[in-house]
DNA sequence: TTAATTCTTGACTATATTACTCAACTATTC
DNA sequence: GAATAGTTGAGTAATATAGTCAAGAATTAA
């Protein structure tokens, strides 16, 4: 069920230039987006190929150059950007609703293993489908100034993060829909 | 997001091999296997190597043998499978629970994508955890049972299943959970 | 006992994907 | 017109995928 490293990687440049939009730099060059999140630079700037051709992404040649949001980041769903980087959300193409492919089996309609990716797929998109790119900043940034942490958009000083003996990876407190919930506006 | 062709014939396999079970043929040779799922016959071999060492299976050699379920279906979780089959549940490995990796990304307590991808994971677990191989065939069967449908290890005569032009592939109605929960036993 | 059936093991291969890197080019700004 | 920055396309090394093949070992039936 992994994602490739192409989709995480462009996600995260997603994501860090749509933060940096909403603290001001409309535009960011790809080496500032590469090193501020440890990003290969020459793959990033490939990844942004793609990004480009689909609209997501203006360009901005030339000194002081670099990429800007090709639409406002509340009309991007996550689960387009990761369909556009990573392909269908479906974890198997017979389970598919947006890139749909029969497989081998004999018998599509009486096969379990489908019944039961037809809802991991409907999980995913219930996630991916519902959030957009405005939300995710939204709530990075909420969680980024409530823990006062530093970031490469928003120089200030801060301790370093302190990861306590039963860090749990996985926690859904750590997630993004109870940091979403959490919200006064979004209750 | 895709799961491995590996993780979708061994899933294939061990489903088909339970169901048989269910339906009186205790030990199913890898052949049969194959010819009924359209499987592969040495690249599926190979998987159940795999299943073997992790138990999942058994194996009885010579004329008339073939491969049994090493556990009862109900103490198999689909998630278990999956794991050993493909890997870690999570699409990125910072957001994995029995597999957790660290990312490159520079502060991942304040990681959007990290969040998102909590939640995801938490959406397939609480899928794939949750139902067992039992439970699976169970279901399956009821299908096919009730739309008289036929299958490799129940020899019957039906119809050849016709589909509308309004297919939505990853209709909802059409998945597990559906089936499962239009079951009056779990109700 | 021998033949037939079936799994077991390991090696092997071909293709595709991943995750990049490099070099040459073009556009923009100061 | 030099410096900066994105664009394009080629290239590549490593890994994963999706198998195939052949020799061997266990079991059973004739
Ligand atoms: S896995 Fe696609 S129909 Fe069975
Ligand atoms: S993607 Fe793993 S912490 Fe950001």
């Amino acid at each position: 069920m992994k994602i490739s490293k192409k989709g995480e990687y462009g996600l995260r440049a997603m994501i860090n230039l749509a933060l940096a939009h909403e603290l001001g730099h409309d535009c960011v060059s790809a080496s500032d987006l590469a090193t501020a999140d440890n990003l290969p630079l020459k793959f990033l700037e490939q990844i942004f190929v793609a990004l480009r051709q689909a609209g997501y992404v203006d360009t901005i040649r030339g000194k002081s150059g670099g990429y800007k949001l090709g639409k406002s980041a509340n009309s991007i769903t996550m689960g387009e950007l990761v369909r556009l980087l990573d392909g269908p959300l479906a974890p198997i193409p017979c389970a598919s609703k947006t890139a749909y492919e029969p497989c081998s089996c004999p018998d599509e309609d009486h096969c379990g293993l489908r019944m039961l990716m037809i809802d991991v797929r409907n999980a995913i998109s219930n996630i991916l489908d519902r959030y957009t790119l405005a939300q995710v900043v939204e709530v990075t940034l909420r969680k980024i100034r409530r823990n006062k942490a530093e970031h490469f958009f928003l120089r200030k000083e801060a301790p370093a993060p302190v990861r306590g003996p039963n860090h749990d990876p996985a926690d859904p407190t750590q997630g993004f829909l109870a940091e979403w919930a959490a919200s006064d506006d979004n209750a």
